[in-house]
DNA sequence: TTTGTTTGTGAGATTGAGTCTCAATATCAA
DNA sequence: TTGATATTGAGACTCAATCTCACAAACAAA
């Protein structure tokens, strides 16, 4: 994938610098195909002996996010989540509340319908969240 | 509106009990008819001379989610909002970057397809959140 | 009522994800 | 090079949220 040059634009674009701790980010970032913290982050890139502080893996995700190459998802108000997000097809998430579960799902129609709603009120997307709090089929035919 | 009754039956159907505490509590964010954070609620309720402390409050607001009452919404992943949610429409968000707007939004189709998607997937939905980060109209003519 | 059991409350301590500070260092343009 | 600016890292700090634990309130049974 090309992000390295695409990262490096975007940073140029906005005055920001491409240190070695921010491609090590990205690289590490895009290696992932789950969800993932901060801090989670954080551990790896030292066992990998990639040793980044604290400090500027905090910083480099919202950069990260803002040219799109990551989502910050909304499930689990405590901690940030993110996911890779680049390349890859869009989808939404239906979380379990009994097993936590994350199951993806895509829908066109879905995104469709929300595109017009959105339009509707003259707004201008840039990313959106859709997530479905319940429980999945397991689940509820473990409760009967 | 019959929330005092339901309340109630839902607290003894759970093993909990009706406090003085959780129907002040219920009173007071049934009164609310826009976004409210967990603090702004335990220091309105103080200065109303209810003096109920922070940790019921925190403590709270999760059974009012879990029977309905409230919402919790994602936008801001640092401190916990809430919506008051019962025998109203439902609607989304829509949240402008620039200037912290918040507008709500129905679709009955956008909730219909959303419907589909979880029931192909076995899912039993509790509830969900739409939320869509992007520009409002007037932030957009703004920046021209 | 009274008694015993359980559940809830409040004040303040504690937690922990995330942010900030600031001196030292790296990057870049000229 | 050199000067201007951006970035880093270590650890201090923030602050929403949770936990603790002694005390109080609610309830069920007698």
């Amino acid at each position: 994938m090309n992000t390295v040059p695409v990262f490096k634009t975007y940073l140029m674009n906005n005055g920001l610098r491409p240190t070695s701790e921010r491609m090590a980010i990205l690289s590490e970032v895009s290696k992932k195909n789950s969800h993932f913290e901060a801090d989670e982050l954080y551990l790896e890139l030292r066992k990998k002996n990639k040793s980044i502080s604290r400090a500027s893996v905090y910083r480099t995700l919202p950069i990260l996010v803002d040219c799109g190459f990551l989502r910050e998802l909304a499930f689990d108000k405590k901690r940030k989540h993110y996911e890779f997000n680049y390349g890859l097809d869009h989808h939404e998430h239906l979380v379990c509340k009994r097993c936590g579960k994350i199951i993806e799902f895509q829908s066109e129609s879905l995104e469709l319908e929300l595109e017009k709603a959105i339009k509707k009120h003259g707004f201008t997307q840039e990313t959106h969240c859709v997530e479905v709090i319940g429980y999945c089929k397991k689940c509820i035919e473990k409760d009967k």
